[in-house]
DNA sequence: AGGAACTGATACTATATTAGTATCAGTTAT
DNA sequence: ATAACTGATACTAATATAGTATCAGTTCCT
């Protein structure tokens, strides 16, 4: 069972990337190479995130895609949805008929609670977190583990 | 974006049926009425539920399926993963070439953070549980939400 | 002015998964 | 004997996912 698809997946990696050159128009193209998304694929993820205010887009040679939005203010969980639509465990499940029988509705209960809680942790994490931790990686963390790992090297 | 399929829901409205007339066979085809759920569909998945040694069933006349754990020992986790496989956010997206950049290495880990948190809650839930819910609801507690919901039946 | 580098829009294909149906063979209680 | 069951398995339909392709229009650069 997968939950997060490809749209979702190279949607996030764009915004990251995009993150990371805030203020600049980056290319499809140079994105899809970046990141090793299908570059098609990836276009019309992009445009789907343009149309969703997500994105502005500069058409033209040296043209591209550019944040719209402060990382700080983009949801994972916003994310999700354009793509895949709300988070829902049990989908219409128990849309029709509500409780129609005990069972489903002591079900639908423990269901709809995990649901909250995956949804609350979605809407926490933002590009921005994303981008933040980034950060930590390049400046000291990431040399840590660098050492840790190989043991070879110190000072 | 559904994550239970009709599999794993069906196959927890069985478990519950089995668990309330626990020590007798019950039929496919009485399931099948009593929770509405399609019939040859069913038999698959009871069949299914057998083959993992979840519940034992006996041919024939008067035949039928039977638990054969005890409801506080099975695992709504185990349901899901018997019909939809392991619970992944992120299947494979990590898998072959793990943080092969440090995008997908930040995101990999908040994915991976929430989907152990998933993972902990459907560990959590068992059929007995959702039994002992139904006990409450049928005991006192469905009394008092009728009340508090019609209002016209005081003592 | 012309071409290269872009986006917009949209149609198309392939594959996998999900949901559901159907059939035939064998077993057991009455 | 037969009705009520399960075992095994093949089949279909609908939907979602992933990816490809094409054509039109825009902008920069020389």
């Amino acid at each position: 069972m997968k939950v997060l698809t490809k749209n979702t997946d190279y949607a996030l990696r764009a915004l990251l990337v995009l993150g990371a050159h805030e203020g600049e128009y980056v290319s499809a193209r140079k994105i899809s190479e970046e990141q090793d998304i299908p570059y098609q694929f990836l276009r019309r993820i992009l445009q789907e995130l343009c149309r969703n205010g997500l994105v502005i887009t500069r058409e033209g040679a040296r043209g591209g895609v550019k944040l719209d939005r402060e990382p700080g203010s983009i949801k994972v969980k916003e994310i999700i949805e354009i793509f895949q639509g709300k988070v829902e465990l049990s989908e219409c499940m128990f849309r029709k008929q509500l409780c129609s029988n005990r069972a489903s509705c002591v079900l639908r209960h423990e269901i709809m609670r995990i649901e909250q809680i995956v949804n609350r942790e979605f809407e926490r994490i933002t590009i921005g977190k994303l981008l933040d931790d980034l950060e930590v990686l390049h400046s000291g963390a990431a040399m840590t583990l660098d050492i840790a790992d190989s043991m070879h090297d110190e000072q």
